[in-house]
DNA sequence: AAAAAAT
């Protein structure tokens, strides 16, 4: 089915009936671990030189059809199942779920083909009902996989397929840490049940004011913390004992105690015994792990390693400046080259933030911000702007480290290193934030500015968490410059 | 420190 001649790429493209089965001939093979967990790896240990070549060709054509993660090149993925005797289920086509059609037909106009790795897992536990298996209750789900592996797809399906479009009330409700993930998962949400003609979706983000006494009618509500409490709560706006799908969209933030945890567990403390928890990150610190572990009854848990790989394809650099405005001029040096594709700039503070986009625009450059102090009606026209390519530099704060996925992003400035409250090296962030770019499998640089022996000493600790050089880039020699970021 | 918020 798959070829190198022309007209059946075009065929494959219209038709979105692309058998990949020739890239996945080999059977997995699983061995039980020491705890009960299972391993399960990639064997390509006997494939001949011709193969090999075959499949290198094959999936650089695929990258370059598809915006997916079709192929999905991770080698190891770690599966701890609820009851660890139950048979180990990993679904090759999105067929083996039996969804409805109209779902079906929304996963494929989408050019999702065939499910990613974190999609194979994860999808099962989700929908042992359909997958006839005697279990009955749905089951709940930790699943940590990198930046860019299908993880909110995965959710979103899991959510439109527990869903009755017939019941006019909310049946599924996930949170996001943020206004402007909100915004980008609904439209996941929207894209993927577009095919369900009764199918609504509410967003409970601020600014979304809804009149007094209103019962919410749609199906499926995506929102952030504060607002998704008051609507459950004192607005009454949802009845929480109706959820029946409860995900934690980068769930390591939502429960953290320095996060959403206060918003977040209260929530789910309204939620029916018998609701299905979903939790999804790129990151957990350990200590948020456990905490993850204690929440979540009887999780499965999935673990998808690749952070070598996504650290692979993102070179890492640092600038060594002495103060604030050597920083500036530094960063005016690199503006020409960042712009060949968009850039996003991360700042510690809104205050930074807004002064450094003051800065860049009185030197003739244009640049957009967008931090938390502005309006939502702004914030919105902002991030829209940045998605349409119509900004090029973006001059944030954390708020945009997580979950935004911009595909044109090439570049990504730690203007400020990330830092937690007590001053240390924030290293989640530190890997969202640069997660932002190299998305797809694309290469991405990221550059930190270092401005003190202080922040010298932090990036040297982030190095070594990852185990990854960081190199020094000197921002006058300007060919260098251009040749990294092409 | 940022984010979340009909406070």
């Amino acid at each position: 089915v798959f070829s190198n001649s022309e007209s059946e790429i075009i065929n494959l493209e219209e038709g979105f009936s692309l058998q990949l089965s020739n890239l996945h001939l080999k059977e997995e093979k699983t061995k039980p671990n020491t705890n009960g967990a299972i391993v399960k790896t990639d064997d390509n240990a006997e494939k001949t030189e011709d193969e090999e070549k075959e499949d290198r060709a094959a999936q650089s054509l695929l990258n370059k059809l598809i915006r997916s993660n079709l192929v999905d090149t991770t080698n190891q993925v770690e599966v701890l199942q609820r009851d660890p005797t139950s048979p180990l289920y990993s679904v090759k086509s999105f067929e083996e779920l039996r969804l409805k059609p109209q779902l079906l037909q929304g996963v494929y106009a989408m050019g999702f083909n065939r499910p990613s790795k974190i999609q194979e897992n994860a999808l099962p536990p989700c929908f042992l009902l359909l997958l006839g298996s005697a279990e009955d209750s749905p089951q709940n789900l930790i699943a940590q996989s990198q930046s860019g592996t299908g993880k909110t797809a995965a959710f979103v399906l899991a959510m439109l397929s527990r869903v009755e479009p017939g019941n006019k009330y909310p049946q599924c409700l996930c949170l996001s840490p943020t206004y402007e993930l909100a915004l980008q998962t609904g439209k996941v949400i929207e894209q993927m049940g577009k095919f369900h003609p009764e199918l609504r979706l509410a967003y409970a983000v601020r600014g979304n004011k809804l009149e007094r006494g209103q019962k919410i009618s749609e199906q499926i509500v995506i929102g952030t913390p504060g607002t998704v409490l008051d609507w459950c709560s004192k607005l009454k706006f949802i009845d929480p004992k109706k959820i029946k799908v409860f995900v934690l969209d980068e769930a390591d933030v939502m429960i953290a105690t320095q996060g959403h945890q206060d918003q977040s567990i209260r929530i789910q403390r309204m939620l029916p015994r018998d609701c299905q928890m979903l939790l999804f990150s790129a990151t957990f610190e350990d200590s948020v792990w456990k905490f993850a572990q204690k929440v979540v009854p009887d999780p499965n848990i999935i673990k998808l390693k690749r952070e070598e790989e996504t650290l692979d394809t993102i070179k890492q650099y640092y600038v060594l400046c002495n103060n604030r405005d050597e920083k500036f001029h530094a960063l005016c040096n690199i503006y020409g080259a960042i712009t060949i594709a968009q850039a996003m700039i991360f700042c510690h503070t809104r205050k930074t933030a807004g002064w450094l986009a003051g800065e860049l625009s009185k030197e003739g450059h244009q640049v957009a911000l967008l931090s938390g102090e502005m309006m939502v009606e702004q914030r919105a026209a902002v991030i829209e702007r940045f998605r349409e390519g119509k900004e090029k530099v973006l001059v944030t704060t954390n708020v945009c480290a997580r979950g935004i996925d911009v595909e044109q992003v090439s570049v990504v400035i730690n203007f400020d290193l990330p830092v937690d409250k007590d001053g240390n090296p924030d290293n989640e962030t530190y890997l969202h934030r640069i997660g932002r770019t190299g998305r797809f499998g694309k290469r991405g640089l990221a550059v930190n500015m270092v401005d003190s022996k202080h922040s010298m000493n932090i990036l040297n600790r982030i190095q070594e968490h990852f185990n990854k050089k960081i190199e020094k880039l000197d921002t006058d020699d300007l060919d260098e410059i251009e040749k990294i970021a092409n």
